[in-house]
DNA sequence: TCAGTGAGTGGACGTATGTTCACTGATGAG
DNA sequence: CTCATCAGTGAACATACGTCCACTCACTGA
């Protein structure tokens, strides 16, 4: 289940004019291609569990028995993109980390990087969302563990923030997830608007920062001690 | 694009020992085991699109020519199917209507009676849930509306209840998307949970309870003239 | 009573699929 | 230099698919 570094760019086909490259490489290259193939074809609007083997080696342009050098199914592959979604999801995550809560208009700023995030690991946000709910349950149980454990990351990071010490650790996790299903269905509203719509983009950035604002205006206000009973 | 009255229950496969029906209704009946047929199969875990069309009818119990008296296509099979769900989601909204909000514990209430439905309602559910993002792109945007005309609905219904004399209606409904989105993804977690879990089904009510009534705490406090800037 | 309608049948078609197999030929280790 | 390795090839297979067609024959309406 190894994970290319490489991006998630879209060359895609196996170019076979490459300057010759060590055995090893080369594999990682159609491999490459394979996985960017069945992205590419689920961004004309395919869901991946329609698509085909043949499909996905035609796309990439090798033969379909190659195919199995690298996966033993389709399915194989999914998984694989599974864990590469999952790291993208960590990498936003330390990215987060890093740049540290922006202290004026927080929620705002946060909303416009996510979008921005979303946007330029479209492919991955697009397998994620799409298949989380509806797609073969062993590929939808593999994102739900990769969601879950994003939760908890970003439930330990808000904890150290202190933004909610009015919190209990499950109750900030509730947060959590509840605002983490609310940007993944974000994530599907920002790659269905076509760009250039700049008042609906507007209009639709404004939403999810008053929805995001209105759970962290519940979580400050949120006792524990109300739930007890 | 007429929808059928009966109840979507399973026995799908047209029965040909029937007593001898009137024309109409006799098609009408292998019309529904079609339709029963992709329910069903989706029921075990296919996503809709995945679905063929000579699959569809050899489970309702006809032959594969037979689809197309009834449909062009399979999409235009799952238009109904998004049809057929909206009435269920409607039918939702009018019995809560009739039964009014209840005085105490109104949230774990209206969450219990949810999910309830949701179990009684399980391949309507599963396929909305499913299909609401990452299937064919008629079917989703078919979804997508008809879920934005019942998030009117209710943000109407709340609206008459006066639960949030703070909220301007655009507010109002900002928050009953919020709802929606929270509770068609816990229907996902209702419908994956095998039952019998007692534990681990007071837990998740449990969660979807606080979720809801955070939201609400936030939806209390709401005040619109911090949005205006 | 009788003709016409139309839901359902069964066979055939071209094309697509997943998987198998023996093969080729460049790579890389000794 | 030599030779085994193995990613990629290409032909073949059984099977499935969507769609077309001519057909049956029970029901309907006049």
């Amino acid at each position: 289940m190894t994970v290319r570094s490489r991006p998630a760019s879209e060359p895609s086909v196996v170019e076979d004019d490459e300057a010759t490259l060590p055995r090893g490489q080369r594999k990682q290259r159609t491999r490459d291609a394979l996985i960017d193939a069945a992205l590419q074809l689920m961004n004309e609007g395919r869901s991946f569990n329609s698509l085909g083997l043949r499909e996905i080696t035609r796309v990439a342009g090798v033969v379909p028995t190659s195919f199995y050098r690298h996966f033993k199914d389709t399915n194989e592959l999914g998984l694989v993109l599974v864990e590469e979604s999952g790291l993208t999801l960590r990498r936003m995550l330390r990215e987060a980390r890093r740049a540290g809560a922006p202290m004026k208009d927080m929620i705002r700023r946060s909303v416009q990087v996510y979008k921005a995030f979303v946007l330029s690991n479209r492919l991955h946000f697009l397998f994620v969302a799409g298949e989380r709910s509806g797609g073969s349950p062993v590929i939808r149980s593999a994102i739900r563990n990769e969601v879950d454990q994003f939760i908890d990351e970003m439930t330990s990071d808000l904890r150290h923030l202190a933004i909610f010490p009015n919190l209990s650790p499950e109750s900030l996790r509730m947060v959590c997830e509840l605002v983490v299903n609310t940007m993944l269905h974000a994530a599907t509203d920002i790659l269905d608007l076509p760009p250039g719509d700049e008042a609906q983009a507007r209009a639709q950035e404004d939403n999810h920062v008053h929805q995001v604002r209105l759970i962290f205006l519940g979580a400050q206000l949120w006792r524990d001690e109300n739930e007890k009973g």
